[in-house]
Formats: structure tokens, sequence, C-alpha cells
DNA sequence: GCCAGAACCAAAAACGTTTTTGAAAGGGTG
DNA sequence: CACCCTTTCAAAAACGTTTTTGGTTCTGGC
């Protein structure tokens, strides 16, 4: 590596010594000028800012970074699942309602994946981060708990919390018992339930919550009702056609709307109507839900303001605060599945 | 005080020198131990990086980048047009591609939207950011000028470049061509022309191009075809709305996929059938269009790979190479609106 | 005159690294 | 023995700030 051949400083012609210099006064005079402390001339002050605005500087970060021990800058981890759009329909707008709230509180964001090199060392290296919201609940614990343990603010959204660790997820298990429910209000009696993988976590919970209302139901519990596909795009699919293979039930609760999208393809191409062959509820309220034919029943889940809370909690944390963790309620949105 | 100064610091507790008083020698040694250089003995090498594991050190990222001038973070910028999920879904894939490319190559990605604070000095701070990707066609260019004065490597995406900025665009013209030869070819004599807003400099493009088609197959120029709504979501439904009231075209030729979308709503509200009395193109292919009923024509845009371009650009633009821009050919997807 | 306090500001320490400089120790050569 | 080269490492400079420390000048009270 060839090193780069560095201009020997003598005369400053950059940064605070090159203002300093030009004002004619020491460089701790022209940080405190600029920075609007109390014991500085007015004069001299008002000459700083001038020369300081005519030579167009403005503080190196970076050095400010390094005394002042903080970045303004707070990292946004999560895994690389969501490919290749890095960060699939669901996450982006939680980021944007993180980013929101954030920016009003003068921090920008640094997108971290847990694939990235350094991660830990660039997260828990003092000073580079502020802080870390940790998107998704396919995070491992193990990683977490390093970073909690180095001190750094850390906030979990769709994932829950632990110890001093507030979190925003949604209530998961409620949502599916809703889903569930309203097939079987419906008069559907043979519900099944599918889900790209059930080692997600958030996947598991709704199952629970189908199951709860099968029970409540005073319904059967049957093992062929319930259908695992792939943890990839193409989950659903997989799912509704081993689903079918096992015999036809009349509803499913899907754990996800894209689980419920590529299953019902699966169905049409099973020559199975939806629904009414079978009814289908999915779970996020992705966009897309509202414009399939024929639209998508599902859960919704308000993604902007998750990130919001999130954000939120992390100021608190920042602050110093040990805010509580936050349960969003969901909600069924009747469309045309079902 | 009468006593001699004596060095303060032999109790440090972390960092470089916390390794070197546990190992028995200075911090350059550490230094040159850990990054591998030669003039290191083995035997102390080996001693330095047993001791730096046991205390868990790892160098300081902000420490390295203040004296290094770099900080392996890479920019990318965008205007916030695109609220509220900061990116929208155009964007996000797009973002994607470029994270996919400079994670490969050690880097990290800072989301940086123009209205935040301090934009400007938090860019061109000397070692703040090693490059920018300034993403999409409505950042100012007197700011994109600033940035390049700075001496910074800047890559645009999806607005065209100029002088030593290298770019990534697709061909609107063509695209927008190529849509509208489409319309005619299927015997469509009266088609409109419909944009959100006609200042964003891609739709821009893309109106010329629909003007080619019409002018090349002899169609005289009719003001009344071309239609601008809102620079909103709702811009398509607007225009529409607009172009029903000026009489009925045969074919519409969207700006964007979010403008055919809506636009398709308010003529169905208006009664019109789609594609049988409207032929309806869109432009962009986002996974939307698909999806939709009938599923929308549209002309296909390789996000991802926009993204991947433009990171290569900025890798190449960073290693001191001056890379020539990138259009990239557009296809038409024929679906069921046409 | 003398001293206390206030106002202003320069000098220096500190943040955590990397890299340059130069020195000590050891070995070979004339 | 004098000289020079090599190996290995310590010391110090450098990166660009902020903040602490302390000193100088001035004012006013006695």
């Amino acid at each position: 590596m060839a090193s780069p051949a560095r201009p020997k400083r003598n005369r400053a012609r950059h940064g605070i010594r090159a203002v300093a210099a030009a004002a004619g006064v020491s460089i701790s005079t022209v940080s405190r000028a600029l920075r609007g402390y109390s014991d500085v001339n007015p004069q001299t002050r008002q000459r700083v800012q001038e020369v300081a605005a005519a030579l167009g500087y403005q503080p190196n970060p970076i050095g400010q970074s390094l005394v002042l021990g903080r970045s303004g800058y707070v990292a946004v981890l999560f895994s690389r699942r969501h490919s290749p759009a890095l960060l699939d329909r669901f996450y982006a707008e939680v980021l944007g309602g993180i980013e929101a709230v954030l920016e009003a509180g003068g921090l920008s964001l640094v997108l971290v994946t847990l694939q990235s090199a350094d991660v830990e060392r660039r997260l828990t290296g003092r000073g580079w981060v502020d802080g870390v919201v940790a998107l998704g609940c396919d995070i491992p614990l193990a990683f977490l708990r390093t970073l909690h343990r180095s001190g750094l603010p850390l906030v979990l959204v769709d994932q829950p919390g632990w110890g001093s660790v507030p979190a925003v997820t949604v209530d998961n298990e409620a949502g599916a018992y809703a889903a569930t429910r309203h097939l079987l209000e419906r008069g559907r009696r043979r519900v099944a339930f599918i889900a790209e993988s059930l080692s997600d976590r958030n996947f598991a919970l709704r199952k629970r919550g189908y199951e709860r209302a099968l029970r409540e139901a005073g319904l059967p519990r049957d093992r062929a009702l319930v259908a695992e596909g792939a943890p990839e795009n193409e989950g659903g699919y997989l799912a509704a056609k081993r689903l079918l293979a096992q015999g036809l039930p009349d509803g499913i609760v899907a754990a996800n709307d894209a689980a419920a999208l590529s299953a019902i393809r699966a169905l049409r191409e099973g020559g199975v109507r939806v629904p009414e062959d079978i009814a289908v509820v999915g779970f996020d309220d992705l966009e897309l839900a509202r414009y399939v034919h024929p639209p998508l029943s599902t859960i919704h889940v308000p993604r902007l303001q998750m990130g919001e809370l999130g954000a939120q909690l992390l100021l608190r944390r920042m602050a110093g605060e040990s805010p509580p963790s936050v349960v969003l309620p969901v909600e069924l949105i009747e469309r045309g599945t079902t």
C-alpha cells in the first residue's frame, strides 16, 4: 500500500488553525467563539465568525467526535435476509419512521448489516455510533448481548426486548388470533396456518395465536393443517402446495402477506377459488395487499409508527432513561379474500 | 507546583495503551504488530496479538479515521420527496444494489437526506465520508457542484452526470418512445402523456420520447393530450381527471408506474374500461405492476443494476480513475393494460 | 499603592490512533 | 578495533478538535 503523501502542515491552510491565524487569535478562542461560549469579547467573536465564514471553515466532525466521544450517528442494524432489495417493503417503512424521528433529534443513520466486515468493532468502537436500533427478529441474541454489554444504547424493533433493553413490537399473537377468529366466524372449519419458516420468532408467535383461536373454538388440533415452506420468497407457495397435497382446508391464515400472496398463486394453479373455496388472511398489510386481485384481507401493522417509537425509545435511552417496551396493537383489515 | 511533569497516563484501561502496557511494549509496536508490518519480532508479535485478544482490544475507528484521513463510509444522498417511507419502492432497491457492491468493497453506508442538519459539513468534512452517491434527479445542481468542488468522489444515480462526475441513468427517452410506439402499433391514435410533474428532469426526458414517437408517426401535437398532476402521490389521479375533462384519448403513456396506477383508478371512477377504451403503459416496473388487476404494461428499469453500477463507479472514482457514465437500456414489458 | 476580582485569551492537555524518526544492540567485514 | 548494516523497538509527531489551566490586563475598592 503506497503511503499517501501528506502535505506538511507548517502553514495551516485548513482547519481551525487557519481561522486562528487569519483572525489573529488562538485556536481555543476560535473554538469558543464559534461555539458561542461566554468568555469571548463580542468584537473578537464577530471577527472570528467573519473570518470563519470567509474561509468557509466548518469544524471537522471527526476531530469533534474524537474529543467529544460521540458522533451524531445511530446505526440501524439488520440481517440481510431481506435481499436483494436490502430492505424489504416492510422494513423500508420502519426505517422511514426511524429516520424522521432521529433526524429531528439531529442524528443521522448508518446502515449496518450483520454481514458487514468488522460489524462488532464498528458498532462498539467508542464514539463511532451513539446508539443502535436493531431491526427484525433474526439478529442473534448473542450479538445483541455483546452490543448491550459494551454500554451502547440499544433498542430492538420487531423483536422482544429483555432486561433493560427496550423494544417495540406488535401484538403478533393477538393479530393471528383475530385473523383466525375472523375465518371461524365466517363459518370456516378447517383453517390452516402457513409460514415461510416457523423458526422465525414472530411467525412462531403468530402460530400460537392461531392455535389459541382454534382451541377456544373447540376445534381439534390437526398437524396436517400447519405447513411450513422455505425461508425464501416462495415459501408461501411451497407451503400451500404441501397443504393441498394433504387435503383441502377451507381457510388459511398466513404468517405474513408475502406468504399469503404466493400461497394464493399456488391455489389458483391448483384450480382453487379464493375466497369461495378457501379464504385467506395475511399479516402485515403491505401496500401490495390493497392492489392484488382480489384485495387481500390482512392484519395491519403500523410500520411507520414502529420506527418512530423505536427511535423515540433510543433517544430516551441515550439520555440515560430506562423506558419500558411498547407492544403495538394490530387491526384486522377485511378485504376481498375472506 | 514544583514537582516535575509526570506522564499522567500510565494507568490506561482501554485502548492501544492498555495493550502496550500489558504486553510490555510501546504503543507503536502494538500498532505495527496488529497491522502485520514487518519490523516486529515474530515472538513479540505473537505476544501482542495474544494480549490484544485477551483484552478484547479493537482499534478505535475514530482514531484511525483521524490519522488515516478516511472513514470507510460512503454517503447515500437523496431528497426526501420520497416520504414517509424515506425510500420509496424504487430507490429502496437501488440502495440494495449499492450496498451489495460497497459491502464487498469493505465500505458501509450512511443515509443522508438533503434536509439533514449540517449536510454540507457532514459530507465535506475531511475524512468523514470517503465518497457520495447521489440518488435521484431532484438534488439541486448547486449542491452537487459544491460537493464535487470539495474534492469528494461523487457519483450520480438516475440523474445525468457532467464533467468528471460520472452517472448511471436509464434511457428515459428511448423507454417512453418504445411505450408510445407500442400503443401506436396497437392502433391507438389519440395517445396522451401524463406525469406527476413535468419539472422532474427524468419525466421531461420521457415526455420527449413520447413526442418523438408521435412525430415520427406523423401525428399532430396536441396540447390537450399532455397532462400534469401534482408532485404528490396522487399526481397521476389528478392528471387523468384533467385529461378526461378535455376529451377522451385512447391511450396513455404515464411517466411512471405510480402515475399510471392512480390514473387507472381515476379512469375506472369515470366509467372508462382499461384497456378496452384506454390502454395504459407505465414506467419503472415496480413490483406492484405485476400484481394489480389487470397487470400493468410498463417499461422495466433495472433498479438493482443501477445501484450496483453506481457503486462500482464510485469505487473506481475513489481509486482515482475517471470512469465514463453509463446509460442502461430499458425494456417494454407487455401485460394486461395494453 | 495594593489587592481582589473580572474579562479575555494563549498554552497545553486530551481524545486514540498511525507513521516517521532515530537509537540501541548485535553481527559481520575490513 | 573501527565501521557499517540489520533488526527491533521506543519516542515523538501528526491528525483536528474541545476544554482546562493559568496568565495578563484592566477596573474599582480600600
